[in-house]
RNA sequence: CGGGGCGUAGUGUAACGGUAGCAUUCAUGCUUUGGGAGCAUGCGGUCCGAGUUCAAAUCUCGGCGCCCCGACCA
């Protein structure tokens, strides 16, 4: 993409409203615009960066077995109240509006109950089982107090899967492997080393569940670490399990984490309170088991920017990056061989399917330089009268600061 | 939801109750071109509503909005 297509600019200062980095650094950069207290807008860069991080869930998902669908975001009253989760009382966080008719619809902010339904007019026989099932919507949560940028929204995009098992034996094997591909998407995204397994209070239904922490002072959790293991447990429950959960041994250090993932056992209340049951081999009726597995894309993306960031701007990882190089050309008084030169390039890398992002704008070089450094695209790629006298690149890496000359042979090597 | 802080051009900031100023952005022109250039000219603002006062950005009350701490986060 050129640059010139763009409609945001860069900003110098970051606005007065905003204290998290994450929300700093991405209003700053062009990714993102907030609306309302906790609720951002996704700007041409955001949504490449988002679409990166849902392709690479949509990749571990399917790799486990799930189906992507989509599932509306208004709900219906009635099936909310046989789970007895419309009252206020029981969930404070709900929006709530009428129909014109004065019914009452509610904005999800979760679907187990919409998705159960659904599935209860298929599921009738051991052989339709288990079933895995994903999707990455909007939730709306009216929480009383947004904070931390894209870290704690109103409004914010998650991927959800649910899945169905016929027993509990089943379920936990689900629930294992669900650990792996969760562990999968976080290293893609880049923050594998820094995000820790995470024992957590579970409910009705399980002992634990189990969070996906990183490690960061944005982070509004505390979990206690075993680094023999890398695992950790959440403070929460840190009165009931002093001790690593995996090898017995002490959980050596404490630290701030954002929790970037769940996964939940629900047992089969779901199941059981809206008729998801099947028939056995043995002829007999029974209750579905269920569980629930979350990530907020939104939340990754502002992670990632909290953990990576420098004082120059964004360092985005290759796996989520917006683009893979930018492209800079330094046009000066010689300016149409060097145009030249960099509009070629940029013709050749496009066609190698490398994703460039080519400022092509009419701007100095100081100017342009600082503004790649904020918006942190991996690869830095300078074109300018020096350059071309070279006969090589110049080509900076975001995240080291390292500067090379090379070839065009050697930069297509490199990227590939 | 409890407590605290704050609302001034697009952005960032000044102004004792007395002419709303500076920087940046933007527009135009000239110069400039390897780390957010220079000069000149121009556009653009007191969150909303009441009140006090000769006079309100400034004081009072109400509303709306934003931020922080705490509670909450199924």
């Amino acid at each position: 993409m050129k640059q010139s297509a763009l409609f945001t600019k860069t900003r110098k200062e970051a606005p007065t409203d905003e204290v998290a980095e994450n929300a700093k650094l991405l209003i700053r950069a062009g990714y993102i615009h907030k609306e309302m207290a906790g609720v951002y807008s996704f700007l041409p860069l955001g949504v490449r960066v988002m679409n990166n991080i849902a392709k690479i869930i949509r990749e571990e998902m399917n790799a486990l077995g799930g189906v992507e669908l989509h599932l509306t975001a208004l709900q219906d009253r009635e099936v909310w109240e046989k789970s007895g989760r419309w009252s206020d009382e029981v969930v404070d966080n709900w929006f709530k509006t009428k129909l014109k008719s004065g019914t009452e619809v509610g904005l999800g902010f979760t679907q187990e109950e919409p998705l159960t339904r659904i599935l209860s007019e298929y599921i009738n026989s051991y052989k339709d089982l288990p079933k895995y099932v994903y999707q990455i919507q909007t939730k709306f949560r009216n929480e009383a107090r947004a904070k931390s940028g894209i870290l704690r929204g109103r409004e914010f995009l998650m991927k959800d899967l649910y899945s169905f098992s016929r027993t509990d034996k089943e379920h936990e094997d689900f629930y294992e492997r669900s650990k792996t591909a969760y562990t999968n998407v976080f290293t893609r995204a880049g923050i594998g080393e820094k995000t820790y397994l995470t024992y957590a209070s579970g409910g009705t239904f399980s002992k634990y569940s189990h969070e996906f922490q990183t490690l960061t002072s944005a982070g509004e959790d505390i979990i206690h670490i075993c680094d023999v293991c890398h695992v950790a447990v959440n403070e929460e429950i840190s009165k009931d399990v002093s001790s690593c959960p995996v090898c017995s041994g002490a959980l050596s250090r404490t630290e701030k984490a954002v929790e970037v993932g769940n996964i939940f056992s629900l047992g089969t209340k779901y199941a059981s309170v809206l008729g998801l049951s099947y028939t056995g081999e043995d002829g007999e009726k029974k209750p579905v088991v269920m569980g629930s597995y979350g990530i907020g894309l939104g939340r990754l993306m502002g992670t990632i920017v909290e953990v990576f960031a420098d004082e120059k701007g964004i360092v985005w990882p290759e796996s989520v990056a917006p683009f893979r190089v930018h492209l800079i050309s330094i046009v000066g008084a010689n300016g149409e061989v060097v145009k030249k030169e960099a509009d070629a390039l940029y013709e050749t890398l496009t066609q190698k399917g490398i994703e460039v992002l080519y400022d092509d704008r009419d701007l100095r070089p100081g100017e342009k330089f600082a503004d790649s450094d904020l918006i942190g695209v991996p690869t830095r790629v300078v074109i300018s009268e020096k350059t071309i006298a070279q006969g090589k690149l110049e080509v900076k890496d975001r995240k080291t600061g390292t500067v090379s000359m090379l070839s065009q042979s050697e930069l297509f090597q490199d990227l590939q």
